[in-house]
DNA sequence: TGGTTTCAATACAGTGCTGTATGGTCAAGG
DNA sequence: CCTTGACCATACAGCACTGTATTGAAACCA
């Protein structure tokens, strides 16, 4: 079977969200998709170039395309919502992948930092213009970016008791003033 | 050297607070005690064996000892406003590595989703006795807890920025109703 | 057609751990 | 003082994986 360096990342990325980052192993994958390691060994130098394109494979996808896709909501009040909506609703299996991957790999949790940042520097600005003051802004950001980073890792039985209204009730109160 | 479980255990908390469950090893433990691993398999059947034992160690230590010492507040909403600053200046390394572990080990996370369980249900409890109608006590709950367990996974950096004033902040908002 | 490139199979040595078997040491107590 | 039991060292076989070297086969191009 002839293979491409996109397969085996594909194949990554589908391995990553069905079983952990534990079976990103040359040769469970090179098992997994029929071939021997000697494929794998061909299309990468080693197990470490591997990891770090799946990552940026990850990257591209999830929180890049998110925010590219936001930007065409005019609304930054309405974009907060649908932000949660997003994070909260999606099963997030992969996100949860990685995340336990960044556990057992100081690169990925370097460049999983750096993801982490990005992500409450826009939450911020999207309170920001919701009325909130900057200091203010901040500090909730990183309140509801780590609200979601822990719905991730707290699993989805909790968290599905959560109607979108129920969501939206606290987008509400996080975009309020304190009284 | 003349070693007990105890010492072994104790040993076993700060290696997994100070290096991460990665060292969690019979012959890495061994080594930094000054032994070979026949004193570990003397004293643990097993790595699985000393591992549940570890983890009783820390629900013990961290968990029941944090509720015990809340019931002495009398206030439900003094005692909300302590618990979230003690989650939060915490540095918390232990839980970080403990939650990091949860990720590789089904044994484990099958445990620490039970502790998550009763952490919602006693700050769900919490909100109500602060005037929330049940349903959105709960809800809050789990937006609570998961922004203290998103708080642990993000690390100190983002959040170090947040000061006791600015948690209050948030405190008074999560207990406020809808308005 | 034959030669090159591209990809895969196989076999090998090496690493870092596990658990077990067996024997050694030292302190306490008859 | 000699034994027993608690504790530790050492050596071994095994497992799961890594990366490398070499050979093999198919696909494309001259």
């Amino acid at each position: 079977m002839k293979l491409t360096r996109e397969d085996w990342l594909q194949h990554g990325m589908k391995t990553l969200a069905d079983e952990g980052f534990a079976a990103l192993k040359a040769d469970l994958l090179a098992k997994s998709l029929g071939v021997s390691r000697g494929s794998f060994y061909w299309h990468f130098r080693d197990l470490q170039e591997f990891q770090q394109a799946l990552f940026d494979e990850w990257h591209a996808r999830a929180t890049q395309q998110v925010i590219n896709g936001l930007e065409q909501i005019t609304g930054g009040s309405a974009r907060l919502t649908v932000l949660m909506r997003g994070a909260w609703n999606a099963s997030n299996r992969t996100e949860r992948a990685v995340r336990a991957w960044a556990t057992h790999s100081p690169e990925i949790a370097t460049r999983l930092e750096a993801v982490d940042k990005q992500r409450i520097d826009y939450t911020a600005s999207l309170l920001r213009s919701a009325g909130l003051k900057p200091r203010q802004a901040r500090v909730r950001a990183i309140f509801v970016v780590s609200a979601y980073l822990g719905r991730i890792v707290l699993g989805d039985a909790p968290s599905g008791s959560m109607a979108p209204k129920d969501l939206d009730d606290i987008v509400a109160l996080m975009q309020s003033p304190v009284k």
